[in-house]
RNA sequence: GCCCCCAUAGACUAGUGGUUAGGUCACAGCCCUUUCAAGGCUGUAGGACGGGUUCGAAUCCCGUUGGGGGCACCA
């Protein structure tokens, strides 16, 4: 691996309750594509501190998600989950819990936290008063003052405690956004919040801090549903004495009414994508775009030039609707850039009925060919390969009824079997001038031959280019295929 | 209730004081064409509203409205 910049570390830091998203997805990839800009690091730390949720395979998950996508990382656990990469883990904070222990007990020490006897219930309590009373919701302090007596007394009764942050009373706390530029917020509307939990776990605003700061995070970029969070976490590294990181808060990625994408907006995990045949290619891209834009509006980006020209700066403060239309479109023009061998390899998984892997190497990528302009999707590949696979396909009763059963039809199709059985090369340039010949022959319109060709050797009325595809099947199939065609046009218009 | 964020067409965006407001998706039409696509061309459609500042505002300031987020021993 290539030295790194020791300047630039940025992090991505999902939590495990759940499948890696695409909100998150978006997260990790300004992340990743600034560290890459700047030659710095990016990390990759697991936020377990909600016992209750996270879980094990949720790990798995966003591990294997964050590897399909390319978003690899210099630092955090090796891609399996078991190993650990870089010099300041382990990345997981459930195992780190003595720094945030000593932190703690440093802040305890000078006198800017405090621990809280109060249960869960009673500060909710507190909270509805305030409420009703028409003040702000907030724990109002009450254990910030007691004595050593109290304490003990506290300790003595089997209280829990948890420990509080003393949030300074007054002065406010400003930061320069990356995005948003100057924020000012009231330090009077914060209340003292929980930083270790009874149980001696770190909440969030506290274990961030205490890792962003051991692991030397120089840029935090994360969504903006963050930002009231920002404040709280300044005045951690405030207390501390410690080197506040830059922050740049991304806007968030709405659904399609306007609401934070969310699972009832449909597919939202970067698995859902790569299982309906997206490319991960095109769907970074794609979010690339969500909240970040060149001078000229580009759309497509190799992924050096993505690294090459984003910029954080250029990050834009307004949510963004994920639409999954552009998306669409953008995954079928990565599509068209793969060639044929890749495509085929990539699709192989979507034959679900079919063992593709039986097909001959060529003849399936010569089918994947004659299809290629034509897919949009990964997934797509089989329903417009398979009745070139395969000859037990089905005519379908529209193509049989509109085409083959069509006036004369008949007749020419039988013209057909007797010509091109003679055909020699059985070529492109052959077949498309026996048809045209034969059109003359008959007196009818090109289409006239076309059409029943076409359906013959398909079933279907829309597919690749005629001449192509019948040279693809070879004169011995093509020649098949019509006599199944014939046998479904019956005797009903024959001669006529 | 309080705090915060945001505001260019249906969607993503460019443009930071003087532009015929540009690009992309979607949509419509035309061309190409045996079909379906792909591709090419053309088109419909846009600075939420109200006040300022200024010779001049999408662009700067204030307000209104609308949308979003937060106010946990969740992250």
């Amino acid at each position: 691996m290539s030295v790194k910049n020791p300047s630039i570390r940025v992090r991505f830091a999902p939590s495990p309750t759940g499948f890696l998203h695409i909100g998150g997805a978006r997260t990790a990839l300004f992340n990743w594509l600034f560290a890459r800009h700047h030659q710095g690091s990016f990390i990759l730390r697991i936020e377990d501190t909600d016992e209750v949720r996270s879980t094990e395979d949720s790990v798995s998950g966003i591990l294997q998600s964050m590897k399909w996508l390319g978003l690899d990382w210099d630092e955090g656990p090796t891609p399996d989950g078991k190993g650990i990469l870089g010099d300041y883990g382990p990345y997981f904070q459930m195992q780190r819990l003595s720094g945030y222990q000593s932190t703690c007990d440093e802040l305890i020490h000078k006198g800017l936290a405090y621990p809280c006897y109060c249960t869960t219930e009673e500060v909710e309590k507190m909270r509805e008063l305030a409420l009703l009373a028409k003040r702000p919701p907030k724990y109002d302090g009450r254990c910030r003052n007691l004595t050593t007596e109290d304490r003990r007394a506290k300790e003595a009764e089997g209280k829990k405690k948890s420990i509080r942050f003393k949030t300074p009373i007054t002065g406010e706390t400003r930061f320069t956004d990356l995005i948003h530029g100057a924020k000012i917020f009231e330090n009077a509307l914060l209340e003292d919040f929980v930083i270790l939990k009874t149980t001696g776990v770190p909440t969030y605003n506290f274990a961030c801090v205490v890792d962003d700061h051991l692991m030397k995070i120089s840029h935090v970029f994360r969504g903006d549903d963050h930002l009231s969070n920002t404040p709280r976490q300044m005045l951690v590294y405030e207390a501390m004495g410690w080197e506040v990181p830059k922050f740049a808060h991304l806007a968030m990625i709405l659904g399609s009414d306007g609401a934070r994408l969310s699972k009832r907006h449909g597919a939202t995990s970067v698995t859902d994508y790569r299982d309906a045949g997206y490319l991960p290619s095109a769907l970074l891209n794609y979010l690339a775009l969500l909240g970040w834009g060149t001078e000229d509006s580009q759309q497509l980006f190799t992924q050096k030039e993505m690294v090459e020209k984003f910029e954080i700066e250029r990050c834009g403060k307004s949510p963004a609707t994920f639409d999954p239309a552009k998306l669409l479109w953008m995954n079928g023009e990565y599509i068209r850039k793969t060639s044929a061998h890749d495509l085929g390899e990539l699709a192989k998984p979507f034959f679900k009925t079919r063992d593709v892997s039986a097909v001959p190497v060529k003849t399936y990528e010569a089918a994947v060919t004659l299809e290629l302009e034509k897919v949009k999707l990964l997934s797509d590949v089989p329903t417009l390969t398979d009745f070139l696979l395969w000859d037990d396909f089905e005519y379908r009763d529209e193509a049989v009824t509109k085409v083959l059963k069509a006036e004369g039809a008949a007749g020419i199709v039988e013209e057909l079997v007797k010509r091109l059985a003679m055909l020699e090369p059985f070529d492109v340039p052959g077949i498309e001038a026996l048809c045209k010949t034969l059109a003359k022959d008959k007196g009818v319109k090109n289409g006239a031959i076309f059409h029943p060709l076409r359906v013959s050797v398909s079933g279907r009325t829309e597919g690749p280019s005629l001449w192509h595809m019948v040279e693809y099947l070879g004169k011995a199939r093509t020649l098949e295929r019509i006599k199944r065609a014939q046998q479904l046009i019956g005797g009903a218009s024959v001669g006529r």
